[in-house]
DNA sequence: GTCAAGTGTTTGTCCTGACATTATGACCTT
DNA sequence: AAGGTCATAATGTCAGGACAAACACTTGAC
């Protein structure tokens, strides 16, 4: 059911700093996310497109790539580019509790339980990737939605990364911080599982004891693969759970 | 502490059909698993490499690119190229129980509960994103690992993918008949969640009512962006959790 | 002594050109 | 009519070159 190749209006800026091949994956992404490029729809070939933007091949291929990457296109050999035919649209995102609650049309609200600086335990150190009593700076959070408890969150930072004050940690989220501190977040080990709550859990998420809890462990790396924080957090599974887009790389 | 240029013995086979810039993309790559090339060390500047190999430069760029892509390498502008510092080396993968359970060293076992055509229902068919009476295959399976319930897993594949024999399903798992099948999987949307196991699947799996467990939908599509699978597990939380690996793309 | 400008190194972007590989459909043969 | 064969079209791979931009380091000025 391959239909004849879109003829779509796309242009790139010569003048503007943006390179060019990050310009037409831009107009290419936008031109799928509204559906200006149907799902099936062929893309036209590598070559034409190249002459019709005035623009050699191997930019245009380093486009396409971007988005073949990303899941959005599908390349044939043979047959062309087309777009995907599916629902899947956005990539894997590193995402962070806060930016999930502000996407959900929620108001994630933060109080912060403690804050403090330590010796690290070894487990923590060994995540982190620091000396077995290296100083470590541990923050435990609860993070509530429309006034509800969702989640107790314990944080450990290498010393001297960040500052963290209090009332910037309640007013925002970690993640958010580390970003306006100019640190690169590059990637995360996470580890998700289940277990019933505790007592002082129940107590503070306003569970039940014994209710199930949605756990995770995550170490999360900087751009020079650096770990900058290990968290270990503890959900109601009852209002919260983990979406994920996952892509196999050939 | 950047150091010096690591001089690595790397050479290509030009006869072999597998190409160059994989074949220099699987050598790097092997040498950063073995630590033949040390965290933090660099990689030597892609001019002098690609003339040290007999390549071009974008050739040992795209080589050099998938491993960035990867996450195992990392470029800076002016300084060079150096694999990057920490524990992180796996890729993300989308991952299969019975694959992961190998991967422990542990002997999956399947007993397949029923099996069974008939019209999806509403839920499902959006999942797959078929009509709202197609049929589709419905398949009940309890994996085990050491004569050990782990999760009860009920899939859902629209018919006439893949012919699913109950013996197949007992001696391997459903990526790996999926794949022998020709089905090249490409992307999948997972949540996670957990609750209190019900009577059924206490019994099931040998857990008290009420138990946590973990709870796995996922959306599986090929790479075509058919979706080819949707999948609805329970896993006992006290034997298995996820593990993921999430990658930040720039 | 400190800060700023300059210089060299390295990756980032982009170009042109060529041939290989593979999927599709048309054509020819049986 | 059914099947295999061949041309065509598209992506996949690879080469070699050129200039731009960013970073680290040195040099110079104050």
């Amino acid at each position: 059911m391959s239909t004849t190749p879109v003829h779509l209006a796309l242009s790139v800026d010569r003048t503007s700093p943006v390179p060019l091949y990050f310009q037409l994956a831009l107009q290419l992404e936008q031109a799928i996310e509204t559906g200006r490029l149907e799902p099936g729809s062929l893309l036209g070939n590598e070559i034409e497109l190249a002459a019709r933007l005035g623009l050699s091949r191997p930019t245009v291929r380093q486009a396409i790539g971007s988005l073949v990457d990303k899941g959005l296109l599908v390349r044939r050999r043979g047959v062309g580019t087309q777009v995907v035919h599916s629902q899947v649209k956005r990539p894997l995102e590193l995402t962070s509790l806060y930016d999930d609650l502000l996407a959900a049309g929620q108001q994630p609200a933060t109080r912060v339980l403690s804050s403090a600086t330590g010796t690290a335990p070894a487990a923590v150190a060994a995540a982190l990737g620091v000396a077995p009593q290296a100083e470590v700076v541990t923050v435990v959070r609860l993070r509530s939605a429309h006034a509800e408890p969702i989640a107790r969150m314990v944080n450990h930072l290498p010393v001297g990364l960040l500052d963290l004050p209090a009332d910037a940690l309640e007013a925002t989220g970690l993640y958010r911080l580390m970003r306006a501190a100019g640190i690169t977040l590059h990637s995360a080990r996470q580890s998700v599982g289940a277990r019933a709550a505790t007592a002082a859990e129940a107590e503070l998420l306003g569970e039940a004891v014994g209710a199930p809890l949605l756990t995770m462990e995550r170490v999360t790396f900087d751009d020079r693969g650096r770990a900058v924080e290990y968290g270990s957090h503890v959900y109601r599974a009852s209002r919260y759970s983990f979406a994920f887009q996952l892509l196999v790389r050939p």
